[in-house]
DNA sequence: CGTATGACGAGCC
DNA sequence: AGGCTCGCCATAC
């Protein structure tokens, strides 16, 4: 059951926290798994205002654009994004991450 | 309560 | 292909 109580903060770190290893979701892929079509912004929103202390239990360098772009502001960095990705063994297709093998097919 | 902001997305030029 | 604008959603002020 979609979780609806709580802040919406709390039930995007639970979304995220679901991404398995090795995959990633988009933004707005996360936005519409909370009932959300068109708010992959607001997401953005929740993500930004990650405690550091959750940065542990919550792969936030799952989540990428649409498309598989690395979000400029991303977190510490969009390298330590990428790197953190790589390290999981997602490939990239360039600058993109390679949706077609990793993206969540749902 | 109106305005501004942002780890987005799709469309246009 | 690259860059800009507009639309969406939830917060912050």
């Amino acid at each position: 059951m979609p979780a609806r109580s709580g802040d919406l903060f709390a039930r995007v770190y639970d979304v995220v926290r679901g991404i398995p290893r090795g995959h990633v979701a988009t933004y707005g892929q996360v936005a519409r798994a909370l009932g959300m079509a068109r708010g992959a912004r607001a997401v953005g929103w929740a993500l930004r205002a990650l405690p550091a202390r959750l940065e542990r239990r919550v792969p936030w360098h799952r989540v990428v654009g649409a498309g598989g772009r690395i979000s400029p502001r991303a977190g510490p960095g969009p390298a330590l994004q990428r790197r953190r990705l790589q390290a999981e063994g997602i490939r990239f297709k360039g600058a993109l991450v390679d949706l077609a093998r990793h993206g969540i097919s749902a």
